[in-house]
DNA sequence: TTTGAAACGGAACATTATTCTATACTGATA
DNA sequence: TATCAGTATAGAATAATGTTCCGTTTCAAA
């Protein structure tokens, strides 16, 4: 295993030109990120130093934030994807630093999105059931003092999932 | 490198029970799909072996899904996330793969849910700002006949995205 | 207490990452 | 055109890691 890694804590600002060579390397990582050097290398046509030290320079610039092993949800029992909306009283810097501490904290939050449209934010709340969803509404956001609006859409299927950016 | 991976492909259906161990190996891949095995080991304190066949397991279960490396979109150019609403005309199964199937062959859409509400997808839009999303949507999405009605919600600023579902 | 299956530890082995050195290339300059 | 400096590259040597093997332990069922 290459210890290029250990991207994640580091936020790298430089901002260094990619070519077509390191596009691919990128397009292949994105899909497995366990593809060895030396095949990385047979693919692109070049031995195992340039590949090596290409991933090397774009996990340092930031271009690769992180390794990540993707774990299936409903193998682990959260099978329940829901989006909730919600909108803020106070829309104050302090308010707003308030609220998104708070919901950071919550595993449950896999994701949260400062959106436009009649809605501040955009929550992907990843759960059990609805009981557990329920209940994480009502003992979780249901406990915060800021929140003016709410709205629960479930997702009924997946019908693509992806990380790749690069294309 | 663990050569574990390639769990990409095959759809495994098979369920295993997971307890504190593997739960606490999946924990530590999901940050950093990159660790090696020993000191995975030595974190839970165990050796090698076992650490290495529960991997195995999860793997070939469907637990671990994919080894991803995941890259900053505002590195290569593509800074503008936009949440693309979308209802449609027919509802038959016919109409409905059809539409499935052209838009997940976009690679632009990082993600597409079918949701609950007054709309039938939500879309994950990756984009390098908005003459290209407008390109995408005058190019792509209304090159497709069977769209009753759309609407566009821009991501602001990502607070939190994470791909930990084991908590 | 006995037995069998699963989990484990430690060492040996195989593969891969990583470093090192020399060479080929590229573009600019005179 | 010739020369130079900087960068990218290949190939071999080394270090680190993944993977296998085998004997031992653990633990629950009989």
């Amino acid at each position: 295993m290459n210890n290029l890694g250990n991207t994640k804590k580091d936020n790298a600002t430089e901002n260094i030109a990619l070519d077509e060579k390191d596009i691919a390397i990128l397009q292949l990582l994105e899909e497995d990120a366990k593809m060895t050097i030396r095949d990385l290398a047979a693919k692109l046509n070049l031995s195992a130093t340039p590949v090596y030290e290409r991933i090397r320079k774009m996990e340092q610039a930031g271009v690769i934030r992180q390794y990540a092993a993707i774990v299936d949800p409903s193998k682990i029992d959260k099978a329940l994807t829901v989006l909730c909306y919600i909108s803020l009283k106070e829309h104050g810097k302090k308010a707003g630093t308030k609220f998104i501490k708070e919901i950071t904290s919550f595993p449950e939050v896999m994701e949260c999105l400062n959106i436009s449209g009649q809605f501040d934010f955009m929550l992907k709340v990843q759960v059990k059931d609805m009981l557990a969803y329920h209940e994480f509404n009502v003992n979780k956001l249901g406990e915060l003092d800021n929140i003016r609006h709410m709205e629960s859409v479930f997702v009924m299927s997946v019908i693509k999932a992806t990380h790749r950016v690069v294309y």
